[in-house]
DNA sequence: CGCGGCTTTGATGTTCATCAAGTAAAGTGG
DNA sequence: CCACTTTACTTGATGAACATCAAAGCCGCG
């Protein structure tokens, strides 16, 4: 799927406009409109290049992104899942020229590109936008850092069983869901690896804790997972 | 060593002022002057406890101190180190109405309260300001996410080298210094056991990389201790 | 003095990474 | 469309890394 501009997809009535847009005077909110760049991409696309120039605001509306990051040795890391209303790639994009993480689909996605001027100027000129701007910001790095915390209070088992509930739960809201993201992925996001988090999984099913049928993930026995989560 | 409060201290000349606060006028510093109070803590002492709710903000003037959280199984880890002119406490400061880590001196500190809602004011007017406390909070969350992943990168060995180069290069510039935390919070800022920090402590030491006496830690082989830092 | 917390070392077992090898699935080029 | 390559998935076996248990020394403090 190649990424395409729709130009007719309205900033009114964005999801982001209910949250940090919506002190927006209808002037401002006229201007971003205009300015404003809308993007589709597919599963696996790169929104966002690690170590390219910091030009814009990425405003996740619908989809799923990783945040991940490839280190020297190749290895790569998943620091986080982004989701639609996420104002992704944001770490460091106050403090820094260039991106710090690779910002990638894991599920066809569509999001919107602010220019950096527009929202720096947003900022300086409009109390309430900036206002938001910081919860929205404080909200989504404690989460992340919570989550991190949250890892590592836990071993393998404990991890994956966390991992399943978080997209069964907050992502889905639903005991049957498609895990977007590949064994791989997983292991990159809880610090563990591959053939071990297969071997959880396996054990899982094989303990009638969760059924797994193709990309498909429905769990079977919440109690005992939760059990896991919290002393596996 | 008690909680006092000073309020000759000056904000004008206040490292801050350099930072975040420089876009204040005379009127705004005046008031933040008068309003924001002033305190001394011991090592040891409990600047915000965890839990409690937000009724300001903290900036560390003089001293380190440690971002801890303690966990339902009494477990306890440490986040990150907040140095001088570090605005701490703030990963949640925005988003939620209590702190989410303990805020503890590791040295005899100082630190400023300012109120909640006189920041608030000031973002909402002050553009200049929104943006700066934007730079830092997005400079500090960076920092403590890309802290933790840099730090899962590695094993044991690697994980203490990367604590005593942060010391020794971050904080005190110094290939000698007085270690501020004990063997058990390494352990807890790491993400491993106490025996096993003490036991790669010992190893440096018998193997000449670094030289300990008392609190005192001496960096002897800055080579040797990097390539375990990297590669170890 | 005695208690509790921090430090240290050794011994032992658990957890996890690594290596190996095979299957399945998915993309590639003739 | 089929051989071919590549990538993801899976299981088992082995060893390395680390947690845990145990015991003793140290120090500060009531």
């Amino acid at each position: 799927m190649t990424e395409s501009i729709c130009s007719s997809s309205s900033c009114a009535q964005c999801g982001f406009r209910s949250s940090i847009f919506s002190s927006l005077t209808d002037e401002q909110l006229k201007e971003l409109t205009v300015q404003k760049s809308f993007h589709k991409v597919g599963k696996g696309e790169v929104i966002v290049e690690q170590g390219s120039s910091i030009n814009g605001f990425i405003f996740l509306r619908v989809g799923l992104a990783k945040l991940a990051r490839i280190n020297p040795d190749g290895r790569e890391q998943i620091a986080g899942i982004a989701t639609p209303n996420d104002f992704v790639g944001l770490l460091s994009i106050f403090s820094s020229k260039t991106y710090k993480y690779s910002i990638i689909a894991i599920e066809d996605s569509e999001y919107c590109q602010v220019d950096y001027q527009l929202v720096m100027d947003l900022v300086e000129t409009n109390g309430k936008f900036s206002k938001s701007l910081l919860e929205k910001f404080s909200s989504v790095s404690d989460l992340l850092v919570g989550t991190r915390l949250e890892l590592e209070l836990r071993q393998l088992r404990g991890r994956v069983a966390f991992i399943i509930c978080y997209f069964a739960n907050e992502i889905y809201k639903d005991k049957t869901f498609n895990l977007p993201i590949s064994r791989k992925e997983i292991a990159e996001l809880i610090d563990m690896r591959v053939e071990n988090v297969v071997r959880t999984l396996s054990e899982f099913r094989r303990d009638k804790i969760i059924k797994i049928e193709g990309t498909t993930i429905e769990i079977l026995d919440q109690e005992k997972l939760k059990w896991i989560k919290m002393h596996g």
